[in-house]
DNA sequence: CGATCACTTGACACCTATCAAAGACCGTGG
DNA sequence: CCACGGTCTTTGATAGGTGTCAAGTGATCG
């Protein structure tokens, strides 16, 4: 592994407070791959036998049932995945596969949870960073509940728009087919969402995305953190 | 606090393995308290100043956005609540009401904060207890986007089934208003989908749920973990 | 006994999924 | 460079799931 990505990784916040010895112990048992697109990683139900790093491209956190499949969450660099099931050496809940060609390191889970028994610092790195997860599903079964899909598509909008500076175009950073899934719709039904937005001022074209701020009614949706 | 209630909290996971010392020195700093029905504990969006002990009784975690509600879950002894919010020193997420008269324990979010830095072990217990609750949220995320409300009846059922014994007939342990919440859906649509469930062997009757093992077609809610 | 509340039932509207087909986009290979 | 095939996206028509409103039933409780 060149020298640059194993400092990257060190720097992920769970990483950082770890003694030295520790990391390279990790680092020491960790496989790296470079993975072709629609590359099936991980499958549901299996045990967890490591802990994914994505160190470049993308990829998707899905899941199927009876015929039907949606995707949970995408993963971008660089950030771990599968942490809680490594943690509670616990079978997958989700499924993962690349979107893009990309690069993987693969920490085997026993080696993880070895250290994470010896390494205080490395337990409450991973507390924060399991909050943190937590938080986010629940924000987003929230959103999934509380709200149409029409308004999961406004607020996710907003949402990008501000990450990405604020300014009144932004592009969308995976594609509309992936995007409804996430959202919970379908594809369909998100193609109609961007049209039921345009009263609002929202624009698109491909994947680029113009929000001139108009007046926003009061039934409108509005953002929550 | 009487002693039993004490060592009660003690024996939950969470605080089992930490030292005596920084049990003692959390537990200094609770809040005991009795609460009525319907009483709101805590209200979405605000600091979290502690971290929430259920005795007895139970709580609804519930959000509220523009005009709708919704429930997150039911929490029932013993156990906690609002760990992520107070461990990472956020807002709350969710607000929390009393179903019943029900005996809370408060313990001071910066309490928590301060030991969680101290005792190793205790962090290590929080990890374990957060993976655990990411999980739960993860499997109800799937049950949202990948299946009906008639599914997610059906589902909850079954559950509810294998935890009371197996047997053939059991009680909810809430009611239906609240459950048709929980699930995602209206009560009207719950006392449909129960009745959508007649011709896979189910009867209702208030409470009390039967399950007689009619053969299940194909296309039936399957159970999964 | 009357009032209240949860639950049920019916009618209806809306949201969303499905199916089908046409158009737009993109990579590949000639 | 262009033609091609495939995939994604859009659009329309339709059906099914779900929420809403309203009314009625049943139970509980003072």
């Amino acid at each position: 592994m060149p020298d640059s990505e194993y400092r990257d990784i060190r720097q992920l916040n769970i990483f950082s407070q770890m003694t030295d010895e520790h990391f390279t112990s990790l680092m020491r048992g960790a496989y790296i791959q470079n993975f072709p697109a629609q590359i099936e990683l991980i499958t549901e139900g299996e045990p967890s036998d490591f802990l994914h790093i994505i160190l470049s491209g993308s990829v998707d956190l899905f899941s199927c049932w009876n015929g039907r499949d949606s995707s949970l969450a995408v993963v971008r660099p660089i950030s771990t995945f599968i942490l809680a099931a490594t943690i509670r050496d616990a079978p997958y809940l989700m499924s993962a596969r690349t979107l893009e060609k990309s690069r993987i390191v693969l920490l085997p889970s026993q080696d993880v949870r070895a250290i994470f028994e010896l390494d205080s610092d490395f337990a409450r790195a991973i507390v924060t960073e399991l909050a943190q997860c937590y938080r986010a599903v629940i924000k987003t079964q929230k959103d999934l509940k509380l709200r149409t899909s029409l308004e999961r598509l406004a607020n996710y909008l907003l949402r990008m728009q501000k990450r990405s500076g604020g300014g009144a175009t932004f592009e969308l950073d995976f594609e509309k087919r992936l995007l409804a899934s996430v959202l919970g719709m379908t594809p369909e039904n998100l193609s109609r969402a961007f049209k039921g937005l345009q009263p609002y001022g929202v624009t698109v074209n491909g994947t680029l995305i113009s929000i001139h701020n108009q007046a926003i009614s009061s039934g409108s949706p509005n953002p929550i953190p």
